[in-house]
DNA sequence: ATATTAAATGAGAATGATTATCAATATCAA
DNA sequence: TTGATATTGATAATCATTCTCATTTAATAT
């Protein structure tokens, strides 16, 4: 099966149409390995997509967030921004970000003796509060190279 | 030395004055256990001074944030959290959010296996990707008891 | 204590990201 | 096709945050 056939599905379980704005929208996203904000999205799409609204831009990226399909991520700057979520265990990472320039790094290596830690919390965490645990975020803030 | 003396010193190797709002800032943000946007900051800042200024309480937040005194947070719902910083080794915490309400758990149990990895991988990382690492967060995102 | 200087304040305007509104389209099922 | 519903794009509205500027305050030198 392919990966959009995939796609088609989970928007139908969502009652939600896999339309061509938001094919687009996840097509972008898909290929791109950077945190997209709203605006960025709405201008890369304006070669392949003229005529995108920005509602639908920031419309489609919070339907995607619910339906998590993205994540989404506040450094503090005061605009969001857009992941893909990779289903590939591979292609799970983390965040090293900048706090002077906002310079965002994925890294991947290190989090082999991580998840076991992890999976350990989650369950501890998830009993103790009574939550449904879904995902988690970690991120390391210093200076980055340029800024030091 | 008392903490209040501590803080002033802080606040002169910044080039800053301890003033008035400010300690009526600090005061309330160290007694709130809890994560405090600027509206509420200024809100709950009326009854004991009553004068403030939101302008003021907006530059102050930023202020303390940037002299490491308490901890800028986003949860993603558009408006910044502080929260004070404390020195207290026992009172290091992380988050637990619901992401349909909004609402922020602190915990700290099962931060001891944490602390080592996490020392270790900042040291990784400090090297690798030639960061000056100040601070890490983790957060697990999930649906707390009452919204189930 | 007073004058001098720079920092801080408060009010309000300006900005910028995000949301809401709404008429026009597009999609799906019958 | 038709009717019912979801989606879209343009624009206005909202809300958090930042900027501006005249006034006040604090620290220092006189």
């Amino acid at each position: 099966m392919s990966g959009s056939r995939i796609l088609k599905l989970r928007f139908e379980g969502h009652a939600s149409r896999l339309t061509a704005p938001r094919e687009a929208i996840l097509e972008l996203l898909s290929r791109s390995s950077k945190h997209m904000s709203a605006k960025e999205t709405y201008a890369s799409l304006h070669g392949s997509y003229p005529g995108i609204g920005l509602s639908t831009v920031y419309r489609t990226l919070d339907l995607l967030a619910r339906m998590g399909i993205v994540t989404k991520l506040a450094i503090g700057d005061g605009q969001s921004r857009y992941e893909f979520k990779s289903k590939e265990k591979d292609e799970h990472h983390h965040h090293l970000i900048c706090t002077n320039c906002g310079k965002i790094i994925n890294y991947s290596e290190f989090l082999d003796e991580e998840l076991g830690l992890v999976k350990k919390t989650e369950e501890r965490l998830a009993k103790k509060y009574n939550f449904i645990i879904q995902d988690h975020n970690i991120e390391f803030l210093g200076i980055c190279e340029k800024c030091k």
